[in-house]
DNA sequence: GCCTAATTGACAGCATACTTACAATCTGGC
DNA sequence: GCCAGATTGTAAGTATGCTGTCAATTAGGC
């Protein structure tokens, strides 16, 4: 007999990985940035801010690459960042084209002091699991973000992008 | 000894659960993308296409706590499904503020015809994974979802939402 | 050495995702 | 039946996240 097409519920939504992604990015980010806010930082400013502090003197394009943020986006990041005195960008010597980063005292004091709130909202996201379940989560996501990584469209590349610096990291 | 604050290292970033699911997310959304891209359609107006063809009549705000999507943001989205044609907006009698929706035609057409990419979309995101595993993480992030509803700024309310209609499900 | 290629940062434009605010409207308490 | 307070849709403002494109600059093939 001819199967007919799934009638079309709720399921299709609630049920979907990519829902559940979208949902959990969505609390992920509520909670950080309740946990933050006396900082007045978002994620993604928070994760440009540590980049930079790993590799100080990072331009705009591999910073982008090291935390897999879309390029146009990034540029406006530190814009934000610099207008709130948390970041420079200074003209490369060698390559006209190229602004390099490094936090300012602010940024580094800034980034120094919101770890503890970071560290509580990364533990509030996975609070309601068991911790056994909580690790089995969080392998998993590794894993399966980490060989997706070439379908995103602006895929992880660390290694490629710090091999001209002193490949800190 | 008094122990030394943890260096601050890419791990910071990584590791951290907020920032798999934000990469995850953009993953998610790469592949809806492209598995769908013969349709133009995104996946938050998927989400609310089906919304609308299990609840039709249904009005702008109870469809946002239906999918958990902000209420302006839905706005939004709704004119761009409207001025697609995929979507209609009808001003409810007993309530002069209320517009209800409801699926055009060509709505139900577009959504009927494009829920096979769709699934091949959902089922690549979990690809890479062995089938054990996929069942593993749906099944803890459909957990961790529910329970940190709350933790949101838009819970979901699926049955709150619908108790004024006949409540199909 | 020169000219094409690629790279870099910037910009414009679209689509989420949130905030606050507002006018129109409805509801409940009295 | 009126009025305070809630609700609805909408709008403006900010912040990702992507697509393009562009000028300036650099790098490579020859």
């Amino acid at each position: 007999m001819p199967s007919k097409p799934a009638a079309i519920t709720m399921d299709a939504v609630y049920a979907a990985p990519g829902y559940l992604f979208r949902r959990m990015q969505q609390i992920a980010v509520a909670i950080f940035v309740e946990e933050c806010r006396a900082f007045d930082l978002t994620p993604v400013q928070y994760a440009a801010l540590v980049s930079i502090h790993t590799h100080p003197g990072i331009d705009a394009t591999r910073l982008s690459a090291v935390i897999a943020f879309d390029r146009s986006t990034l540029g406006n990041v530190i814009e934000r960042l610099e207008s709130k005195a948390l970041v420079e960008r200074k003209p490369a010597r060698e390559d006209k084209r190229v602004k390099l980063l490094y936090l300012t005292k602010a940024g580094a004091a800034t980034l120094r002091e919101i770890m503890p709130s970071v560290e509580r909202a990364q533990a509030r996201m996975l609070q309601p699991l068991k911790a056994a379940d909580r690790k089995v989560l969080l392998a998993l996501m590794t894993q399966l973000v980490d060989l997706n990584n070439e379908a995103s469209r602006v895929p992880l590349r660390a290694e490629d992008a710090l091999e001209h610096l002193g490949k800190s990291g």
